[in-house]
DNA sequence: CCCCCTGTGTGACCTCGGTCACATACACGG
DNA sequence: CCGTGTATGTGACCGAGGTCACACAGGGGG
């Protein structure tokens, strides 16, 4: 599971490739679907690069909800965690590998390192001012839109069918699987999808996409 | 309003003093209360240094509501519209005044020159990671707290007594008038805080934080 | 002093999302 | 083929928050 770091890494993070000192010194894992890598209130070892694969970052309440801030695809890092170094401060979210999944992880000395490069320091911070948006957008969702409307969003951009179970869409989306199963059967006898067990197959995605816009 | 900038910055932002090039560019700006920095779509034009005032930053809806993200006090930047920067992308968020407020507003470059100090680039990073955990704990609690909760909150942490409208209240939280007035006068039956125009002042501040914490 | 503007009080009414308590239904191993 | 666990369908019910349509009050300027 532990290994050398293969040259791919270089395709993905070119800056690093300007710092060949690192290089020798980092390791990859691979770790199957499901794996927690971290969760709320650990302290944070490193800084992980995701070569393949991807993770899932969430946020869990007392009551059990749980609710999807954003996914890492491979070519980024995982910033809560890297944010939690850098702010001195104990996690704020989950993070769990949604399939087979290989990562990098950089000790804090080798990341300082590598920001010493001005390539990969602006690639850094393109990637905090992306998390950014995303949060702001989350947090515009939450507050601003129905709950169907963020549903179709969800199911959109997954391809034609997607094999997921009504209770992940519920955590993906902060709320209850009941709730959930109510939307998707109106969305059904709608005719913008259909719906068969652990999977959903779109219908009719300008339907979808005019109710993710709010129709 | 537009002069050169004076020793405080360097109090500050204690990183620039390492970088003498850089001072004799700045400029700083003192903008009166309300003014509105900088608002959604647009496109941005710097890094704006806060010297002194607080600037807030929120989100509005298309119907008119608003929600406040957080404010930027003196000694930060503010990060929405570096971020827009970084990730080439437009503003997602509006920026006024809440006070008198004086700020220095950075260049790219000289913002890009700045980076090539460590010490300020971890500062820079430190503020990012920060406004990351401040953006999932507000997704938190527009999640998953109720409104009672998240209103007890808005009034703690400014002193006894607090000269505020309900209107302002309501674009803090993202809701409206009315539930902010029902609220209110819930708790000044139970005896939390007292009513007048204008002005909310805290009788019970234990129970007040009782009722934050979701009592 | 009166008008008018801003801030506030209030009650009727609605909808959405959530909770509970079930009933199925389907897959798969034994 | 049967039992058991996971995924789903469903209806009754509820409460929070939002909408609407007002009334009212107070204060400052004309």
């Amino acid at each position: 599971m532990n290994d050398a770091v293969t040259p791919d890494i270089l395709a993905l993070y070119p800056a690093l490739a300007r710092l060949p000192a690192l290089l020798p010194g980092l390791q990859a894992v691979t770790v199957p679907a499901g794996t927690q890598l971290f969760r709320e209130a650990d302290a944070c070892q490193g800084f992980p690069l995701v070569l393949r694969g991807e993770v899932r970052v969430s946020r869990s309440a007392p009551n059990g909800r749980e609710l999807e801030l954003y996914r890492v695809a491979p070519g980024e890092l995982c910033l809560v965690s890297s944010a939690s170094l850098f702010a001195e401060q104990a996690l704020s979210a989950r993070g769990v590998a949604t399939g087979e999944t290989r990562l990098c992880l950089l000790t804090p000395p080798q990341f300082r390192a590598a920001l010493a490069d001005e390539t990969f320091r602006h690639y850094v911070l393109g990637l905090f001012a992306a998390r950014m948006a995303d949060l702001t957008a989350l947090i515009e969702a939450i507050a601003f839109q129905k709950l169907d409307s963020r549903l179709a969003a969800a199911l959109l951009g997954h391809g034609q069918t997607l094999k997921t179970t009504h209770q992940a869409l519920a955590d993906e989306l902060g709320t209850v699987r009941e709730i959930v199963s109510r939307l998707l059967h109106r969305f059904e006898r709608d005719g913008l999808v259909e719906l068969s067990r652990e999977s959903i197959t779109i219908r009719d995605s300008a339907g979808l996409r005019a109710v993710a816009a709010g129709a």
